[in-house]
DNA sequence: ATCCTGACCCAAG
DNA sequence: GCTTGGGCCAGGA
């Protein structure tokens, strides 16, 4: 039995949807008063050339995520005027310090684990 | 197919 | 600190 088109039932999601899929579970990993940047994010979910993937997923369904604690590099917030401020007073609210406009690294950096336990 | 854009990143100057 | 240019990627027009 041979058919030349097979995939009939997708039995595994579309390459883009399980890296969404990826990229979300590790921004979920990211506890509270910590950050990671976009870069490390995609870094972390095995994708290491998209941290702009992160941002569209972001974009676009950023609001079940905790997407005030992914940031540029160096702790920077890359959003505009009001969102900006947003994601500051969130990260804040966390206990997340600044220095200056950047996100206080040493201290918030979160270090995704690539070994489990 | 091309062109543009985006919550990007990094090395240079 | 700053700006610039090049690199990277997917999605939409």
């Amino acid at each position: 039995m041979s058919s030349r088109r097979e995939p009939k039932l997708r039995i595994s999601k579309s390459p883009s949807a399980q890296r969404d899929a990826s990229i979300r579970r590790t921004i979920l990993r990211i506890p509270r008063g910590k950050v990671a940047t976009y870069a490390q994010v995609a870094a972390a979910a095995g994708y290491p050339l998209y941290h702009r993937q992160v941002v569209q997923l972001l974009r676009k369904s950023g609001d079940l995520l905790p997407w005030q604690r992914v940031v540029g590099a160096g702790g920077e917030i890359r959003l505009k005027r009001d969102m900006a401020h947003e994601q500051r007073t969130r990260l804040e609210m966390e206990g997340v310090k600044f220095r200056g406009r950047r996100v206080a690294m040493e201290n918030h950096q979160h270090v995704f684990r690539t070994w489990e336990l």
